[in-house]
DNA sequence: AAATAACCCGACAAAACGTCGAAAAAAATT
DNA sequence: AATTTTTTTCGACGTTTTGTCGGGTTATTT
């Protein structure tokens, strides 16, 4: 649980001291983070602890269970069943399926970026920032495995995203690419008069094929290195790519 | 339905004529589009005409309502009505959905591949190959949209496609963008010292993202185009990269 | 044209999904 | 601390979807 409740004072210093420093006190840039890291959870109606308890079976329940047998042949009554619940418990929390499914990889997705901007801190360059992103990316699909399987293998390409409140996280994903890359345009690190559109799913498109690869295949065999190694040789066409 | 029965005849060149021209008549290369081209159908024990065309009406329907509403959300019942038959026609020809589903693509994906060879004959450097396949892809996935959003979106990136026939086919794809790096690294065009494991991923990764992109938000507009900019511009820095 | 094989469908069984009202537990009120 | 009220849980039950089976129909073979 990183940075836990910085959630609101990030936000109101919009209108505080405009910096006029151009590197260091980036103001886009922590709006930007602040955004990513305060997407408000679905759901917080629950008044009791007992159901926060439950709540938290039922995601721990449904992660096993989905990321074994895949959302399609996973039944609500196992899923219960390994929560410790009954299956109309489980119905007072989500109202299918399908709503669960989506639901639930919202907060690891939440943890990362918080991780992300905890780790971040302190690096300047954009290319560096990029790196970092990218990195921690595959790193975090590997340290949660499930979550990985799950998000990337049935979420996040399925047509149904679209209409999910997961879908704005999923943006944040790209947007964050989108963000770094503009910025080092601008900081002279990367060459001018590229789609920064198109730099970003190149970006991403090449790191998560490695991160797929490996969830399916388990291959290659160090996911951090592999995706280190993949991260680094795009950045670097990309900075040498003559305009 | 282009190409039609070309099935055997380039298989038992196998024993004949081996050409040593270095650039013209590739064996490995023949072999390896041969192979792909000619993957055994699934089932193929039905007598009657009758059946072919019920088959024939069951894909159809399937892949209407597939693209529709999601695999998930897609029922048995619907797909039968939508192709004219009762329900358990249907499980005369598919065990259940999944099997429906996971054999759906097939042949299209094998009519992808006769397109491009079909195609491909008269390119001679490894560069304009490669480019070729990964602008044929794309385009291939925009006239074939209902499928590209199955395949692309539902089929490929799941957990459950290792387990299928269909992996062999999906496992293809990226054979021939593996070979065709190899290649054009022999014949000089591209650096060497690279793992061509990590450079197809990389241009795959790519690539398929720009279109997964435009099944799920139609974005770029203009996807052949946009497409084949991302391919040549991947293939140009891989070409360009300092070894 | 009779026999055999292939094909199709209605009726039925099984499994999974989803709802509801009442019981149990916790919190609030007196 | 007994009560009322609110929140949470669950078993019983209805609905939807999946999957099976035997017999009837159509095509093919002899």
């Amino acid at each position: 649980m990183p940075l836990s409740t910085r959630g609101i004072d990030a936000q109101d210093c919009n209108d505080a001291a405009p910096e006029d420093r151009a590197e260091a006190g980036d103001h886009a840039w922590d709006t930007l983070l602040e955004l990513v890291t305060s997407r408000p959870k679905r759901a917080p109606d629950r008044k009791q602890n007992r159901s926060k308890r439950t709540e938290q079976q039922i995601l721990n329940a449904a992660l096993r269970v989905f990321a074994r047998d895949g959302i399609s042949r996973s039944r609500i009554a196992d899923i219960a069943a390994e929560a410790g619940i009954s299956t109309s418990t489980l119905y007072e929390y989500y109202k299918s399926k399908e709503d669960l499914a989506y639901d639930l990889p919202n907060s690891h997705l939440v943890s990362f970026f918080q991780e992300y901007r905890a780790a971040v801190v302190g690096k300047t360059s954009a290319r560096e920032k990029l790196l970092l992103y990218l990195s921690m990316s595959a790193d975090f699909a590997r340290e949660h495995a499930d979550w990985g399987r799950l998000f990337y293998l049935e979420i996040w390409p399925s047509v149904l995203v679209s209409e999910t409140e997961l879908r704005h996280s999923v943006d944040d994903f790209a947007r964050i690419a989108r963000y770094l890359i503009d910025e080092g345009v601008r900081q002279g690190e990367f060459p001018a008069g590229r789609n920064s559109y198109e730099t970003a799913s190149l970006l991403l498109g090449a790191v998560n094929q490695v991160i797929i690869t490996w969830l399916l295949y388990r291959r290659p065999r160090n996911l951090t290195k592999a995706s280190a190694e993949m991260a680094d040789r795009v950045i670097t066409m990309i900075a040498n790519e003559r305009p």
